[in-house]
DNA sequence: AAGCTGAACAACCGCTCCTAG
DNA sequence: CCTAGGAGCGGTTGTTCAGCT
């Protein structure tokens, strides 16, 4: 449906924020909470777009961020819980205190992808790369084009599909012949239906009812459960969630330490 | 020393989801 | 129930910086 653009383009800045930008933002939001980001700038004196703010503010200058380089342990959380979910990076980030969705995101797209590769698995699909070519081969195949040319909003937010996704880690790494659940370059129009398909006939996998929906109660209360590794509980189902809890009990600890650098 | 290239990161864009009216 | 607005997400682009030739 048509919408009004989220701000006035005209009269809004753009590109890099200035300092006293930054400070106008933060003394605003300290003052007043994040309240309605559409009505922020103006009321804090920002000639930005509401999103503009979000972003810096949640990205950027929000106190809780930990910033600075990602420990080894954060990697390979980082890749575990990227087979788990795929490129749902607010989810990775929801379960790395102090890590923002974009900062996760950008890592991943230049150092993670390449550390997975010279290890020879294939970073969309967390499967030795060969396997992954040939998979991808078949795909390409079997499903064309069709999914390539599924709406750009596809947008993995659809519960069910979500609900898939997260809820078999080997939905992910076995679907993840067709691709798993990232979705980087190869548009993640991933194979929805072959998807479904598998991670239903995967069902058996989980071994508790509790599994049955375990990441996705996650995700809705993971960004509480986040900061306190919470989170962990509905992850312990298999041996490769097992693992990721234990990294996640240790992140925990990160969590208000001030980092080694 | 200068130019080039690639990596890293901040920010933007377009889309979907959620929800209030 | 429908519509519109706001929020959030993921992909992409733009800019800066460091290393190399």
């Amino acid at each position: 449906m048509g919408r009004s653009p989220c701000c006035e383009k005209a009269h809004t800045n753009k590109g890099a924020w200035t300092k006293e930008e930054d400070q106008r933002l933060i003394a605003y939001i300290k003052a007043n909470g994040e309240g309605c980001w559409r009505s922020l700038p103006k009321a804090a004196g920002l000639l930005r777009c509401g999103k503009s703010c979000r972003l810096r503010w949640i990205n950027y200058l929000r106190p809780d961020l930990k910033r600075g380089n990602f420990t080894e342990e954060e990697d390979e959380f980082i890749i575990k819980l990227h087979e788990l979910l795929g490129n749902k990076w607010s989810l990775i980030a929801g379960r790395l205190p102090g890590r923002t969705d974009n900062e996760i995101k950008n890592y991943w797209n230049t150092h993670i992808k390449r550390k997975l590769l010279a290890r020879g698995v294939d970073p969309q699909t967390h499967r030795p790369l060969n396997a992954a070519a040939d998979h991808h081969q078949q795909q390409q195949l079997q499903a064309p084009r069709r999914f390539a040319a599924a709406p750009a909003g596809h947008h993995h937010h659809h519960p069910d599909h979500f609900a898939v996704l997260s809820n078999s880690p080997e939905a992910c790494s076995h679907s993840s012949d067709d691709e798993p659940s990232s979705a980087t370059p190869p548009p993640p129009p991933r194979h929805l239906g072959i998807d479904l398909n598998l991670s239903i006939s995967l069902a058996p996998y989980q071994p508790q009812d509790q599994t049955s929906e375990p990441m996705k109660q996650e995700e809705d209360d993971e960004a509480s459960a986040t900061a306190n590794g919470a989170g962990n509980a509905a992850m312990t189902t298999t041996a490769t969630t097992a693992a990721v809890c234990l990294c996640l009990n240790r992140l925990g600890l990160h969590g208000g330490e001030p980092r080694p650098e």
